[in-house]
DNA sequence: GCTTTTGTTCATTCTCTCTTGAACAAATAG
DNA sequence: CTATTTGTTCAAGAGAGAATGAACAAAAGC
């Protein structure tokens, strides 16, 4: 079974001094370092590149919000990755912009330059599935659609009775699925919301 | 949004006449055509080889169960893709050996040789969502419990005792959608059992 | 027994996605 | 207005992982 293999630590060990606040840039150990190996993992079992859960796992193991330069510093990664998981991250409601847009000025005291957002982590279940149901589902349900409608003319001009009966069975099970996962994802949402927070 | 990009023709197109049985061999077109490149992307949502469901839509599409040259043929792919592929989703329970293993004497015209078993999908969805769920799913909740444990160990170990409290509130968070989870799957698989077949 | 055909394993090859880095845009400070 | 810093876009490159195909194993026919 594939989809997840080895947790394997990043290419480039952002390694230059001890560390800078409450976390440990990169190499191994630390709480930080946990959690974004974690969710680097478990969002690439949905498709998604690993460093966007790298992302979210150093959000999420942080006490204060960071800024787009703390991320980029602390995972070692480059600022093309950070703008662009930061992006799927926004798109999906994973994380937001802390509200405190003021503790850009109570917060930074070695005051670098102007810092505009903060990030912070989503971290009611309710939104997160949300997300990755309007990112990764529906695209699957519009997807469906049109294969139905192709399959439906396909069916429609099959010569053979027993063949076109038997498409049109198949075209109908799709169809049973779809219905299925369109009536369970409500329901899921209401599950989660329910108990969360 | 990434993780579901174009919809792709396989390098190699199988085309050398125009067909052999049911449908064609590959290139674009024709029932079966549009179910295994349905089902190539569906899978690969979910981090799936394309051609393990390129294999499922093929057997989707076939109004009888398929030997493994079959599919080699039709899907002009390797002997060893297809071979890999089965194993992935028998292990899944996406597919079974049709029960006709006697299927073998009256339904093989041009005898080529002895086939030995002939495969055809699982449509129940509860049994598919079940094979989802071992695949994918378990193996996340053996992670989430192992970076349970590694995350008390640092936390205790955290000499700050904000930060400390914080971690603790985190580690709780992520019991609490590991909670959530295992909740909702049973929840799930009943629903989906209820309304199936 | 030997030959023929079926299916598996595994090292190599190749593809595709992700990451990178530099050029570019936006915004603020001076 | 110019300089500095922040963040985005995009082409090019590197890297992970899937597909290939040949060698191998397992069965069946003869």
């Amino acid at each position: 079974m594939q989809g997840m293999r080895s947790a394997r630590a990043p290419r480039r060990s952002g390694v230059e001094g001890p560390d800078s606040l409450t976390c440990l840039p990169f190499p191994p150990s630390g709480f930080s370092a946990e959690c974004v190996g974690f969710f680097g993992d478990v969002v690439q079992v949905l498709g998604v590149p690993r460093s966007v859960g790298q992302i979210f796992g150093l959000l999420f193991a942080s006490l204060e919000p960071l800024s787009f330069s703390d991320i980029v510093e602390r995972l070692g990664a480059s600022k093309g990755s950070v703008s662009q998981g930061l992006q799927v991250l926004r798109s999906m409601g994973a994380v937001k912009v802390a509200p405190g847009g003021d503790r850009e000025r109570e917060h930074v005291p070695t005051r670098l330059g102007p810092r505009r957002e903060y990030f912070e982590p989503e971290l009611g279940l309710r939104r997160l599935v949300g997300g990755i149901v309007r990112g990764k589902v529906e695209p699957l349900v519009a997807r469906e659609r049109s294969l139905i409608l192709s399959l439906r003319q396909l069916a429609d001009s099959e010569k053979s009775d027993a063949v076109r009966r038997f498409q049109r069975q198949r075209i109908e099970q799709v169809q049973t699925w779809g219905l299925q996962m369109r009536l369970m994802l409500p329901l899921l949402k209401a599950l989660v919301g329910a108990r969360s927070r």
